[in-house]
DNA sequence: TTAGGGTTAG
């Protein structure tokens, strides 16, 4: 009953059936857990966690994978952390360090990574091609390509995610010529990539800067039946823009067939800011601060662009703007600094 | 024992 309601998206039936429950044991907590854990509730996910006294496997994986999957990646790793301790009495398994690797690469912890590369040895824990995928993925974006090649070279099936993993590290170490190889292999091998995918190798088209296969590989995306998102706008804008390619970007933003969200219009601000065009900057920026009110980066970004157009007294106004609303930079995550510190 | 893992820029 419970699963149905979740299945169809039906959260607060699939709660209030769970609070009804008079046998409630940890397999619907988990349930309840993983359900809230998709749709993106972290905190109602904690709050039955914190509910259940004695902590199993079971409930420390829904509560680590539930931070991984929601970018929460630090109290994933925290958790992770104080599941090792002795005195909680568990031991992880598979699913448990697939959520913290998944976690180290959220937040590059490539030393973090590896440790836990070997204590999945010292566990007697196979790598299998999952673990395999995260490690790709961990060590791509750590710089380390050789490393994340190797894995996928010795990977028993490759599929979907492992290639858009691969594709991605390539992107962003600026491998442009593997990119485009291994994204032909891919279709070869008749994997049909899917929305992730396609950001992922837009993502890597755009790194290593080559725009027109990046804008065609975007214009193909309907003939595999795929409705572009707004994240996927928003790389190829960037695309555009970075290449100096500002009005086409814009007209692209105008034909949306979904509102733009605040990156999208980011981006195209940022692209004015790298090649001084004002009055194109100017209309992102509107748009921004219309969908984002409160951050004050498009502000700081408009006034470098007035800046350096040398209209001072613009700069200034925007800058004092920013002050006098208070509006604050947030800082980056410290997690590296804890982790460091802990050492 | 029970549930369930990996891929989305700046």
């Amino acid at each position: 009953m419970i699963t149905g309601y979740i299945e169809c998206g039906k959260i607060e039936l699939a709660r209030s059936f769970f609070d009804a429950m008079p046998d409630r044991n940890n397999v619907s907590y988990i349930t309840m857990i993983f359900a809230y854990s998709k749709y993106g509730s972290v905190e109602s996910a904690k709050e039955l966690y914190d509910q259940m006294a004695e902590k199993d496997l079971l409930l420390y994986n829904a509560m680590i994978a539930c931070f991984a999957q929601n970018n929460r990646a630090k109290e994933a790793l925290q958790l992770f952390d104080e599941m090792l301790k002795p005195n909680a009495n568990v031991q992880p398994d598979k699913m448990t360090l697939a959520s913290a690797i998944s976690a180290c690469s959220q937040l590059g912890e490539s030393k973090y990574g590896t440790w836990i590369e070997t204590y999945m040895r010292e566990l007697g824990i196979g790598m299998d091609d999952h673990l395999a995928t995260s490690f790709i993925d961990l060590y791509a974006k750590c710089g380390n390509i050789d490393k994340a090649h190797e894995l996928f070279k010795s990977l028993q099936t490759r599929d979907l995610v492992a290639y858009t993993a691969m594709i991605l590290g390539y992107g962003i170490n600026g491998r442009g010529k593997e990119t485009i190889e291994l994204f032909e292999e891919m279709m070869d091998a008749d994997i049909i990539p899917n929305l992730v995918t396609f950001a992922g190798i837009l993502t890597a088209y755009n790194h290593v800067g080559l725009v027109e296969e990046g804008y065609r590989c975007f214009m193909s995306m309907h003939r595999h039946g795929l409705l572009a998102s707004q994240d996927h706008y928003a790389i190829v804008v960037d695309l555009l823009g970075r290449a100096g390619r500002l009005e086409e970007a814009h007209e692209l933003i105008k034909k949306m067939p979904m509102q733009p969200h605040a990156g999208v219009w980011g981006a195209l601000l940022l692209a004015c800011s790298l090649h001084n065009n004002v009055e194109l900057a100017e209309v992102a920026w509107k748009n921004c601060c219309e969908l984002e009110p409160d951050s004050s980066g498009y502000h700081s970004l408009l006034a470098n662009i007035y800046a350096s157009a040398g209209r001072w007294d613009d700069a200034k106004r925007l800058r004092r703007a920013v002050e006098e609303k208070g509006l604050v930079k947030i800082p980056g995550s410290s997690w590296t600094e804890c982790f460091e510190s802990q050492q």
